[in-house]
DNA sequence: CCGATGTCTGAACAGAGTTTCAATTGAATC
DNA sequence: GATTCAATTGAAACTCTGTTCAGACATCGG
């Protein structure tokens, strides 16, 4: 760390001409202060939810979902993705922690459906990742 | 498979009072109907950048350039993550890959600036995660 | 040129994440 | 109640990904 403050330095000197030690401390808070943004415990929530959808059984799933724009069953997702049925517990059991999607018993049926957050997001990033490249 | 249809049969039954083969195919169909969607490559490159962002180093470090709206320099960035500079590059090639970030030479410095892509999708995310739950 | 500096690349290891298997729970039917 | 069926759970096996280490490439100043 002490090696890459000097390299912080130097860079600072380059840009601003010249570069004090408290330039240095300033802009490492300027950057601590960006990486704080919103809580700890915000970022973490996020994180979760991006990891939760990036895996190919999960995604597929919150897809159909979405898709659908109706309930399904556990039955019906089945036919959807190729994990077992138990895989297919796994995936729903950690999207429902991250609130992608939720579900409740039918008899003995149980169904599931895709949250808001998970609509907003798949519709973002459809829209994003369509454009460019 | 052949044990999972059997059930789907049994659901449909229920749904609908009755089922034929017929039933089960049609629901079938329009299951994959929803899973092709949009394209298969599209959904691999939508695939793609949610893994990329389903990382810790790797989301710190959009955050804190969406947050910025400037370029920064790697020599900055690496005060915001706790890896190697190794670690660090990896890090930002991948977010190159997925175009979630562009990056560029000057002089001997490199810098980095998030794309749109990014501050779409983080935009989304703080909004979305931060309501419920 | 030569050394120093900034960043990147590829291989290897460690660790985390996914999937499966076996066993269990809860609900419906007989 | 016993049985069947839908779905879940926990643990084990396997896969994949992230990080580091070592070395390479490019740029700048002398």
């Amino acid at each position: 760390m002490a090696q890459a403050t000097e390299r912080l330095q130097r860079y600072l000197d380059d840009e601003l001409g010249e570069c004090r030690s408290e330039d240095v401390e300033r802009r490492l808070d300027e950057l601590s202060t960006l990486e704080a943004g919103l809580g700890t415990a915000q970022a973490e929530a996020e994180l979760d939810v991006l990891s939760a959808l990036g895996n190919e059984t999960r995604y597929t799933l919150v897809r159909v979902l979405v898709a659908a724009r109706e309930e399904l069953c556990v039955c019906e997702l089945n036919a959807v993705v190729d994990v077992t049925e138990s895989g297919l517990s796994h995936a729903l059991s950690t999207l429902v922690d991250t609130g992608l999607v939720e579900g409740w018993k039918d008899g003995r049926w149980k169904k599931y459906r895709a949250t808001n957050r998970a609509v907003a997001l798949v519709t973002v990033l459809e829209g994003s990742v369509t454009n460019d490249e």
